[in-house]
DNA sequence: TCCATATTTCAATGATATTTGAATTATTGA
DNA sequence: TCAATAATTCAAATATCATTGAAATATGGA
């Protein structure tokens, strides 16, 4: 992972409703959840989500797929335990250090 | 971990300037390196270096201690250990997806 | 003491981010 | 087709962040 990407992951995790969208949706796993759920989960406005989903898909944190009327969202996985990789090996590297979920949390479809 | 501590802790990362300094300070280690040193290693001018070894003390990122004229600072693993465990708990933990965590580094240091 | 070095602070500027509400696009069902 | 629902886009306002250079603080050595 490069370093570029790395900031962009981290800048994507590093505020408050985006960090709130992909707990949500970790917690709601492949299943994914629709746009209009998580704001009510998380209580964000809709313009202002559809900001914040922006965010996350850019730095691809996030994948979705349209369902009739419905954009279900989910998390990747994948560039969350990338991110994870590198802050272990290049922030972390040569000292103790916790165990990390290492392949983990595979998504059933994998939109490339 | 709280939520708004690793939001704090994320945002310090999430900046290249913030990036390549800690992970230069990781590099040097228990050591950490002086102000000054750090200027030299990653081209950044004193007076923004200040401002982002701010921002990085204030999110507990990194440490610093006076040692005569010249300011050392040293990369604080117990935060970003701390992190790392927020992540993966988020990461693996609870959700539908069957964790299958293994420590990814071992007590040894592996050449990357 | 005086001067050079190391670092931080400050104010000003420019660049990005975030939120809001209104307007827009797209889909479904009657 | 029309009306209702789901979500996104847009522009404007506000807020936050990052960089710069000059000035300030502090330490060590001649």
């Amino acid at each position: 992972m490069e370093t570029k990407t790395v900031v962009t992951a981290l800048a994507a995790l590093a505020q408050d409703s985006r960090l709130a969208i992909f707990r949500a949706l970790v917690q709601a796993g492949p299943a994914g959840l629709a746009a209009g759920r998580i704001s009510e989960l998380t209580g964000i406005a809709p313009s202002s989500l559809s900001f914040h989903l922006k965010e996350l898909s850019h730095a691809e944190m996030v994948s979705s797929q349209q369902a009739g009327r419905f954009v279900i969202y989910t998390a990747n996985f994948s560039t969350m335990n990338a991110l994870l990789g590198f802050l272990t090996e290049n922030c972390c590297g040569g000292n103790p250090c916790s165990p990390v979920c290492t392949p983990a949390c595979s998504t059933e479809k994998e939109p490339s």
